[in-house]
RNA sequence: GGGCCUGUAGCUCAGUUGGGAGAGCGCCGCGUUCGCAACGCGGAGGUCGGGGGUUCGAAUCCCCUCGGGUCCA
């Protein structure tokens, strides 16, 4: 078993979405409820009938009533694991604690687990069991009972909780885990030839370097009508007729780089049963899309797009895949999630597009995953009360993102349709698979809809050509991969180590700045050492520490410590794992020692300031939930003693009324002096209290609560000032869109503001000074002096185009004539290249037939520009030989149209030579064309 | 991580071996009208995403970078 998620290839083009399993939709399988044991029918069917609501609690139920302590599942999205892109099972959010790098406070634990994998999406809608988004139900052992207690409860809660019959149930175990086989057979009585040995593949659980072990899974019979009717069919078949329901894994080895395996001193248990799968199976329905949980959101797709399940085997895929995927997204966006062109928001809206596209199958042709929100949110509010807040919002992205993939559908159409009418044209009937992977590679457009469109213009789609270019493209990602190799991590390994050797570092920050310390941990490059010098770069671990590290976007405490031979800057403080606070920075003078006692004093002004700025991020926090409703909650923070940011879900930008009024409402919060407190409770507490949980945010048993008077209440463990008033005056400066549906605001409080006040004014004064006035009088000055400019402008440019015609009349005077063509060659100087070009028109307007040579010296550049009148150029002549001949001289080059054309040069001294060699260019070609010419020079009325 | 497409006026976009930054819609003013829509005339509005390079000259070619789209991992 795979624990990690990873991104599948969504829109397969071979599978068509439409492959299904033999064995499934004959219409004579009865499909609500029928009892799957028809030897114990008689007094009705024994087995109970939770509902999956109902299952959920009593897995939970069961497990507290094993000693777990019931933990609330995690987040889709992991948080401090950059490694795992989404929660896939129940034991992401406890990997700290089977790697050792955390220790957990209770050592049994059961939850229930929302979990998204696309591993298996090709096989979603085609078969009963398979899914994406799923929920799974878990016990779990840091170092506490084994392998005896995991199959034990896990059978009696089968058999006894779920009342499933034992003849149904199998058990399959790792090839050489005899252990798990006595178990299985001697403890519970599962007969031999129903314990299954599978290899590596199916029943050893391992993320590469970590802990690892061999696993369990129970299996359910549930009868030949669904199997493949092989003689040898049993569980790790590919078939419908076995269904795993539940997955022991037995952490019990750590394997090394090297791939070997040492034996753990504290083994674990990670354990999971699919809620939907099982379920199904209590509830006798045919797959885990007709348990009650699922199958309602199923029915409302069907009724939206007119058809009912169970009428279409084709369409049923479509209702399922819809189904499953909508489940997925709701829970990715309500899980802070947004779609995006990478990483988890490229999971979701590849789900979304896929939904939507399956939609397209249905007949559903404008957006309608947006309006299924709702029946979610009803069919899973049970086990999730938070998604009701926040179904709006989820709704919005939806919608969102659906019309936008509506957009790429459109410009996909269009691509398509001037492909398909140049395969017309050329009549050869096939559209050729570069075209077809370019469609889907760079547009985005499916290849199931480029195939259906082709057909319907009888177009065939040449699909070797196009999985050509996908395996090339495959290949190319994957080369690209090895070559930059996996990252290790040897960082977290080596702090895991530390925090191993030293006792969990003390933070007393929130009472002090200043504290005497012990330095436990002195690491130089990251080696151990007894002793650093100055200018060494440090890292200090210390027994008790007033410095805040760096978290919840609050930026770390600055400061030194001070030893008696010796002091270190502290430049930056972090939490790499759970218990150490390392301090980095640079031995300022002395030399620093390990053992040594040492001062640590933070920098109060640093502090202060950054204190100011996280109040003021719970103040403005509040406010926003108050002017634009319950949906603008936090989707980041940056906490800095010079500013601070927060970003917040909302989707359209706020006008300057809205901001000022957030303004006024933060600033009158703070001008009441609210007292600032702290208060530890318990998690489940401090939400009945109405205390704002990010739900990203990991938050132990004990949470800390820091509230605002009455006003606001927000889970923190950041430094605040004790009064709202020590804030100082809240300003915001910037209000601008970080992602789609993510809104940013900057603001400053404090010191901050005090100094944009003094900037401001200054740039007033400043002002003031420039235009002569008083400060007051600034506005109108400026608007007297703009339409005095606007005045001179218009003069100036009456004066420069009189200029401009009398010169015109001048270069006309001078005007030769070549073969009836009148030849115009002059030198400007001082004139831009821009003035040269209106000169050229200005002549060349005025005459029927001419030429025209025009040049320029500027800024020790040449500018030359030719042109003639369209009769000329219709017999001939071309400005670009002229410019050309003539730039050589000037040593540049030149070109353009035959009509109008444009040189430069760098030897403003050789232009009269330069003009001279143009005149004869220009000469020649009239003479040329000689005989052709019109009346010679004619000149045109003004 | 690796590709491909894309970024020009408030919006939708055009811009052809590199040689005058444009259209439609919208906006402002004037006219027509009792008034509005429509229409006519006039006008404002652009660091051609940003930076560097090649060139006499770059929206156009090359490199880097930022944003958006899309595919593969």
């Amino acid at each position: 078993m795979k624990s990690e998620g990873t991104i599948g290839m969504i829109f397969d083009p071979q599978s068509t979405a439409i492959r299904r399993l033999p064995g499934r939709h004959d219409g004579r399988r009865p499909r609500r409820f029928h009892c799957l044991y028809p030897e114990r029918l008689q007094g009705g069917c024994p087995m109970v009938r939770w509902t999956a609501d109902e299952l959920r609690q009593a897995f939970i139920d069961f497990f507290v009533s094993k000693g777990h302590a019931h933990k609330p599942g995690s987040s889709l999205v992991p948080k401090n694991d950059p490694t795992i892109l989404l929660t896939s099972a129940g034991m992401v959010q406890f990997k700290p604690y089977f790697m050792g790098t955390e220790t957990p406070d209770v050592r049994r634990v059961t939850t229930y687990q929302r979990c998204l994998r696309t591993g298996d999406i090709e096989n979603v809608g085609s078969t009963d069991r398979h899914a994406t988004f799923f929920e799974m139900l878990g016990n779990f052992s840091f170092g506490d009972y084994f392998k005896e207690e995991a199959i034990r409860w896990a059978w009696e809660f089968v058999t006894e909780r779920m009342e499933l019959p034992r003849e149904r149930l199998w058990a399959t175990i790792y090839l050489d885990d005899d252990e798990a086989f006595q178990i299985w057979h001697e403890q519970i009585g599962l007969p031999r030839e129903r314990i299954v040995r599978l290899g590596k593949e199916d029943n050893f659980w391992e993320i590469g370097v970590g802990p690892c072990g061999p696993c369990s899974e129970i299996h359910y019979d549930r009868g030949p009508q669904f199997g493949c009717g092989r003689d040898d069919c049993r569980p790790g078949c590919d078939c419908e007729r076995f269904m795993e329901i539940w997955n022991l894994v037995f952490i019990q080895f750590y394997q090394d780089e090297a791939g070997q395996l040492t034996p753990l001193e504290q083994k674990g248990i990670d354990t999971g049963m699919g809620l939907e799968r099982a379920a199904s199976i209590l509830q006798g329905v045919g797959s885990i899309f007709e348990v009650d949980l699922v199958r309602p959101i199923l029915d409302e797709v069907a009724r939206l797009a007119g058809t009912r399940y169970g009428a279409d085997p084709e369409k049923d895929v479509s209702l399922r895949v819809i189904t499953d995927h909508l489940r997925g997204i709701v829970f990715l966006v309500y899980d802070g999630v947004l779609p995006s062109n990478e990483g988890r928001g490229y999971v979701l809206r590849r789900l979304l597009r896929r939904a939507a596209l399956h939609g397209r199958l249905l007949g559903l042709e404008e957006p309608f995953l947006g309006a299924l929100v709702g029946r979610v949110v009803e069919q899973m509010k049970a086990g999730y009360p938070e998604l009701l807040a926040q179904q709006e919002h989820i709704r919005q992205v939806i919608d969102w993102e659906e019309r936008r993939f509506g957009e790429t559908l459109d410009q996909g159409v269009q691509l398509l349709e001037e492909a398909l009418n140049r395969v017309e044209a050329q009549g050869t009937k096939v559209l050729d698979g570069e075209q077809v992977f370019r469609l889907y590679d760079t547009y985005g457009f499916p290849v199931e809809l480029t195939k259906e469109l082709a057909a319907a213009r009888g177009v065939e789609v040449d699909e070797a050509g196009f999985q050509q270019q996908m395996e090339l493209q495959r290949s190319r990602a994957r080369a690209a991969r090895e070559a930059t190799g996996y990252m290790g991590k040897p960082g977290v390994e080596r702090y895991a180590e530390l925090a191993r050797e030293v006792p969990p570092t003390r933070f007393t920050g929130y009472e002090r700045l200043e504290e005497e310390a012990q330095v436990l941990a002195l690491l130089v490059d990251g080696q151990p050492v007894v002793e650093a010098r100055a200018g060494d770069q440090v890292e200090i671990v210390l027994d008790r520490t007033p410095f805040y590290a760096e978290s919840g976007g609050q930026v770390p405490d600055r400061g030194t410590l001070t030893g008696p031979g010796g002091q270190v800057e502290v430049e930056d403080v972090q939490r790499p794992v759970a218990g150490v606070v390392v301090h980095r920075g640079r031995v300022r003078s002395g030399r620093i020692r390990r053992d040594e006692v040492v001062l640590a004093t933070v920098d109060a002004h640093h502090r202060w300031d950054t204190a100011r700025n996280h109040t003021a991020t719970h103040l403005l926090h509040q406010a926003l939930r108050d002017a634009l409703g319950q949906h603008a909650h936090q989707a980041g923070s940056l906490v800095h003693p010079e500013y601070l940011r927060f970003d917040f879900t909302h989707f359209q930008g706020l006008d300057r009324g809205q901001l000022r009024e957030l303004e006024e409402e933060v600033n009158h919060r703070i001008l009441q002096a609210l007292p600032v407190t702290t208060t530890e409770m318990a998690y489940e507490e401090a939400i009945a209290a109405g205390a704002i949980a990010l739900f990203d945010e990991k938050y132990g048993e004990r949470v800390r609560v820091v509230a605002i008077g009455e006003y606001s209440k927000e889970l923190c463990g950041g430094t605040h000032v004790h009064s709202s008033a020590q804030v100082g005056p809240f300003k915001i400066i910037q209000e601008g869109s970080v992602a789609a549906g993510v809104r940013r605001i900057t603001a400053l409080t404090g010191h901050g503001t005090l100094k944009l006040v003094t900037e401001l004014d200054e740039g007033w004064d400043r002002l003031a000074r420039l235009l002569g006035t008083t400060r007051d009088q600034v506005p109108q000055q400026v608007e007297r002096l703009a339409a005095q400019v606007e005045e001179l402008q218009g003069k100036l440019q009456k004066m420069l185009d009189q200029q401009a015609t009398s010169l015109a009349d001048q270069l006309l005077e001078r005007a030769e004539r070549v073969n009836g063509a009148a030849v115009v060659v002059a030198s400007l100087p001082g004139l831009g290249k821009e003035q040269l070009r209106a000169m050229g028109d200005r002549v060349r307007e005025r005459l029927r037939s001419a030429a025209v040579l025009l040049g320029t010296e500027r800024d020790g550049r040449v500018q030359l520009v030719a042109m003639a009148t369209p009769d000329l150029v219709a017999k001939g002549f071309h400005a670009g030989r002229v410019v050309q001949a003539a730039a050589k001289e000037v040593g540049g080059g030149g070109g353009g149209r035959p009509d109008m054309a444009e040189a430069g040069g760098r030897q403003p001294e050789r232009l009269e030579q330069a003009l001279a060699v143009g005149k004869e260019t220009l000469k020649a070609q009239l003479g040329a064309a000689a005989g052709l010419a019109g009346d010679g020079p004619t000149p045109g009325e003004p």
